[in-house]
DNA sequence: ATATTGTCAACTAAAATGCTTGAGTTTAAG
DNA sequence: CTTAAACTCAAGCATTTTAGTTGACAATAT
């Protein structure tokens, strides 16, 4: 499951790029729109500035945009941002691998091999979308249900 | 990410595929062959056992070994049972539905409408494998890398 | 009987999560 | 050059989750 944290920043970012080339956007006005604690939007929207995907301006009139155009940020990039890596298990993460704890055999693993499946699929996904992206949600809500 | 118990669970299932139709095997044996703490290893296969996918006898000679045939136990049904859900969000999930905190309109959510994609793939992927697949793990991993 | 093996609720320590506090810093405008 | 409006950021904190352990008990074969 992505964390609260993440899904804050998903959802920030979406209103980012709703406003893209307006001009800066105040965090109590992201937090307001999106229903997200304002002070925890502050420790969000710094991550994201460090990150280089947004921008901001300090003092009076001052606020966050997006640092590149929203095709330019993808899901994957944002999860990865948020969370480190898109994959299910340390050891199937393609940019932030890791030894999973108490692994018997990494080279010839099973479920790595499985689960780096899982997560090649998943970053097909999440990479082949982006902010600009107006994901024809109630198309595809409609096909599934 | 899976926890490590959801970890511990899957090596364990694979532990009792591999020794399928043998009669029982003991939870000593799995623990010390899977690196999985013993006493820990009781809380999972007990939940397992109660799921159904395991079968349990107490006493000597006693043991766990699988109550259905490893080609009946998916990877997506064990994570189903450990985790609770395949989603990255609640509200994405198949069999735990549930409203994520603090959306603001699910019924026409970006991220969800994304999540439900995301989800359908892991799982198409997820319940196509099996115990009794034994993953090309070397094919894979090779053409991957 | 007894040794062996699974069952299970309750407990615990450590880490992660979800926020808040509060003390800055920068900027525009008067 | 002062002030109010914004962002910045390290630290702190309560709660939940995770990763186990303890210990008492139940069943079974010999």
């Amino acid at each position: 499951m992505l964390s609260q944290k993440t899904r804050y920043a998903i959802r920030a970012m979406q209103h980012l790029a709703d406003h893209y080339g307006q001009g800066p956007v105040q965090l109590a006005d992201i937090a307001e729109a999106q229903k997200i604690p304002p002070k925890f939007l502050t420790v969000i929207l710094s991550e994201l500035t460090r990150s280089g995907l947004v921008a901001s301006q300090r003092g009076k009139d001052g606020g966050y945009w997006l640092g590149v155009p929203p095709i330019d940020v993808s899901y994957g990039d944002l999860i990865r941002i948020m969370r480190g890596s898109l994959a299910l298990v340390p050891c199937a993460s393609r940019y932030a691998h890791e030894r999973c704890k108490n692994c018997v055999e990494e080279e010839n693993c099973r479920t790595r091999a499985l689960m780096l499946q899982v997560r090649d699929k998943t970053a097909d996904l999440l990479d082949g979308i982006n902010l600009s992206d107006n994901v024809e949600a109630d198309a595809y809500l409609q096909a599934a249900e």
